[in-house]
DNA sequence: CTCCATCAGTACCGTACGGTACGGTTCGCG
DNA sequence: CGCGAACCGTACCGTACGGTACTGATGGAG
């Protein structure tokens, strides 16, 4: 997550420059420590050590700069794909269980936390680009990787289900429930994390419980 | 939710006049309107016809004016108990569909949202007693009536669970998944409200085949 | 009627932020 | 070397907000 030294690396995927990668680093870490409040493009400027000049000649503006963080962080996370070549229960349920710790640690973390946040003090006025951004980018991303377990659990025969959407919203539900806003209302992440592999566990159990073939 | 016609109301629950309610009541329906950004002193005082002096007379600060919403919005909120006496299979699944579809319905709601964006919001600096506070008094209120409910059904031998709160969390995911994120995102929530019944149902029919007796 | 408390309305102050403009510096290129 | 582009650092401007002070009106108590 934190390694900038790739060359290229997030940056050249979207079309930016190295610099304004690094620009883009502090402007995160900024967020992440203080808040949307701290965000300031003078702060943004000094911590990055770049003009604020610079930074409306790259952005344009502040609401582009903060879709650019979101769609770099965003580009950082990346999916690995499951090869499901031949899949038996016991590794179904070990990929369900891998998905739902990663899903808990991903928005279990940091910056993860500061966009969300983010995004949702934004939501309230009109346009609300940056939630409609969020969601593409982040959940229809990690969705994907979720509804091709689940598809090819059913093609194996192990899953049964008709609608993957709903049952892909049942696994989501039964693993984060009312964590994921807990942890953006300031609930202190670190106590929380100690419970996440049995937790994960636990959802994949209730889950196969209910879509699990003669379950 | 809406009824501040009720004489006293939720303003002599908390030490509040009733003109003091009145403002809160304006200052409620500015953030619902036009988010946290379009909460300032001066407009609150102008839509709710007060001073700006009086607000600092009353609330103190800013954030105790913030506090003093969610404090009254809380108030306003009554979970009615469920006399659980002789429940059957099919009222404790009536009761459950019940409690899901306006635990959806609360959820959804403007206030509901536009608070737990300011919450959300202030989350990020330091205190974060606001979040803290709409923790306490929303979850935890709603939380006692599922939990009274899940009780029941066990002591009528209808549910089987070892731990109340693994079983209301599981109860909860199933229900609102990830839509309470999705909404305070900024999504429509109007296109949403047209799934709630149906969701609701298929939500206590997955809880049931999962904690209810006999599979 | 007089006194006093409360409150609306407004003017005011300090601060902080978004956005712009300018001087000085580095660096690549002809 | 000369030139221009990019850019850093900073100063600057307009605005908007939080918070305070003042004035005048209202209304109840003695």
């Amino acid at each position: 997550m934190q390694n900038v030294l790739e060359s290229g690396g997030a940056s050249a995927a979207s079309g930016l420059t190295e610099r304004q990668g690094a620009v883009l680093e502090q402007a995160l870490r900024l967020l992440v420590d203080g808040g949307e409040k701290a965000l300031t493009t003078a702060g943004i400027a000094r911590a990055a050590n770049c003009s604020k000049e610079s930074l409306y000649k790259w952005f344009g503006d502040r609401d582009g700069l903060l879709s650019a963080m979101i769609s770099y962080q965003a580009s950082k996370v990346r999916t690995l794909d499951v090869s499901a070549g031949a899949l038996d229960a016991e590794g179904l349920r070990r990929h369900l269980v891998a998905f739902a710790k990663d899903l808990l640690a991903v928005l279990a973390g940091d910056v993860s936390l500061a966009l969300n946040r983010l995004a949702i003090g934004q939501a309230s006025r009109e346009g609300s680009k940056l939630g409609h951004m969020l969601q593409e980018r982040g959940r229809r991303q990690i969705g994907r990787r979720a509804g091709a377990l689940l598809e090819a659990g059913r093609k194996a025969g192990l899953l049964v289900f008709h609608d993957a959407e709903e049952a892909y919203g049942a696994l989501y539900g039964l693993i984060v429930s009312d964590w994921h806003l807990r942890m953006l209302l300031g609930e202190e992440p670190g106590e929380m994390k100690k419970g996440f592999s049995r937790r994960a566990e636990r959802a994949v159990d209730a889950f196969l419980s209910l879509y699990g073939k003669k379950g």
